[in-house]
DNA sequence: AAATTCCACAACCGCACTCTC
DNA sequence: TGAGAGTGCGGTTGTGGAATT
């Protein structure tokens, strides 16, 4: 058994031995490093090298964990270290970069010689908060359209596969028709279902809109192919370059914006919070032999997606198709963690974190996303900054500036949902997710779905 | 000049992966 | 095959200095 406790910069580690009697292992130091521990860091890798950083303490005498010295070593005694702010050049670098990658810093480091994973990270965030508070787009507009064209391109490609296959068990989804959705009744977990709801408190929101593509061996579940609807929303710098995306958030951040987003808190598609926004992920995963990607950053995950890309860019035969499943069975079958028994990969909107490499692969594109959020109730109640966005308020700069594409969703005509489209009766299958009115009302509140604050 | 806010940076923390035994 | 150590990664927090009020 070991405790840890911390005090004045120190940490004292003890473990208790058999007796009971607590031996004093080690007081490890925390804080800001000297220039003394520095050189000994410096000495110890000089002489022996990297890794190993467990060691250093034992071996040198420093008193710092081996995460610290690993840390220490990597972000400023490395003598490749490029110091100072910042090029131009790095600047359009890193931006294209994570346009490319989303928040994954360790690589967008490693494609950038003497910077690291913790500055470009440092950068990104304060130039995101200050853009933030500008109100200014994240991307440059020649990033975002370039960004946006390549998923056109990828998902208009998809699109001709999906018409080109043909209908097995499950019924194929067509994001921009709107129609042949399957939404099938979650208590059976063999059955496709759009939803998977998991009462935690929020922030912990767990509510999952899960997408998968699926090869034409529908039997075949280990080449299962899962996306999910926060793909579109990638990382929270591509959320923001959707002018949708920036409205929502910008709105989020009014004082008066308590009760939600999207129009609704009841609506609960999507749940932002400002302190959230910053871990917006992209999010997927392939087969279960990706699963790992679904967490993991490694390189050789990426060279096996990217090949896998290729591979799918040239199969035409590949023919994947949309498809609405359990999410919980069907992650499961593709090895992929599921909410219930973790909590990582999940962004603060309870969607699941996928692998950059995987957006590209990924057949939805805002446009999808916004005809997905068409299928949800839209005539739910709205919060003031929301009405205002539909009144074309002149005074309301925020309003105005995107709401065109706010208005445009909230003046969906009120969908009714058919009955299979009806949630569970929670009470008959314990999912806490319900629906309020009938089936035919235009009024329909997902009022345990997650709400912003 | 003092107080407050903003900003950039360093470091820590928790989680998950990989490797070895 | 499972456990544990080592390591990497991303998110968050703490801190000191600059800018602003």
């Amino acid at each position: 058994m070991m405790a840890s406790s911390s005090s004045h910069g120190e940490t004292t580690t003890t473990r208790s031995s058999g007796g009971g009697a607590a031996e004093e292992v080690v007081a490890l130091k925390k804080g800001p490093w000297t220039s003394a521990e520095d050189a000994i860091l410096i000495d110890y890798v000089r002489k022996h090298g990297e890794g190993n950083w467990n060691a250093v303490q034992r071996n040198s005498g420093l008193q710092r964990c081996g995460k610290s010295c690993r840390l220490r070593w990597a972000n400023h005694l490395r003598p490749d270290l490029k110091k100072g702010a910042f090029t131009p050049d790095e600047e359009r670098l890193i931006l294209e970069l994570h346009a490319k990658f989303g928040n994954k810093w360790a690589r967008m480091a490693a494609q950038m010689q003497g910077r690291t994973d913790n500055e470009i990270k440092n950068y990104w965030n304060t130039r995101m908060k200050r853009h933030q508070r500008a109100g200014l787009a994240i991307y440059p507009t020649h990033i975002q359209s370039g960004h946006r064209q390549h998923r056109l391109q990828r998902h208009r490609k998809q699109q001709q596969h999906a018409m080109k296959s043909t209908t097995s068990h499950t019924q194929m989804l067509d994001f921009q028709n709107q129609t042949a959705i399957n939404f099938n009744n979650p208590s059976s977990q063999s059955q496709p279902f759009l939803f998977t709801t998991h009462q935690v408190p929020i922030p912990s929101h767990h509510h999952q809109f899960n997408f998968f593509t699926e090869q034409k061996n529908a039997n075949d579940q280990q080449s299962c192919d899962q996306t999910s609807l926060s793909s579109a929303a990638a990382s929270h710098s591509l959320f923001l370059a959707n002018p949708l995306h920036q409205a929502l958030e910008l709105k989020n951040n009014e004082p008066d914006s308590s009760a939600g987003i999207i129009g609704s808190s009841d609506f609960g598609l999507v749940h932002l919070s400002g302190s959230h926004m910053s871990s917006m992920q992209s999010v997927g995963c392939d087969d279960h032999r990706l699963s790992k990607a679904n967490v993991s950053s490694g390189m050789l995950d990426d060279v096996y997606l990217n090949a896998v890309e290729l591979g799918n860019e040239k199969d035409d035969s590949s023919n994947q198709r949309l498809l609405l499943m359990p999410a919980s069975k069907k992650m499961k079958d593709c090895g992929v963690t599921t909410p219930e028994n973790s909590n990582s990969g999940l962004t603060s909107i309870g969607m699941r974190v996928e692998e950059p490499a995987v957006v590209e692969m990924n057949p939805l594109d805002d446009d999808e996303l916004t005809s997905l959020l068409y299928s949800f109730p839209s005539a739910s109640p709205t919060p003031q900054w929301y009405r205002r966005g539909t009144t074309n308020n002149d005074n309301d700069s925020s309003g105005d500036a995107y709401g065109g594409v706010v208005l445009d969703l909230i003046h969906r005509p009120a969908m009714t949902l058919p009955d299979h489209l009806m949630p569970p009766d929670p009470a008959a299958n314990g999912q806490d997710l319900s629906l309020e009115g009938s089936p035919t009302s235009t009024l329909m509140l997902w009022h345990n779905l997650p709400t912003i604050y």
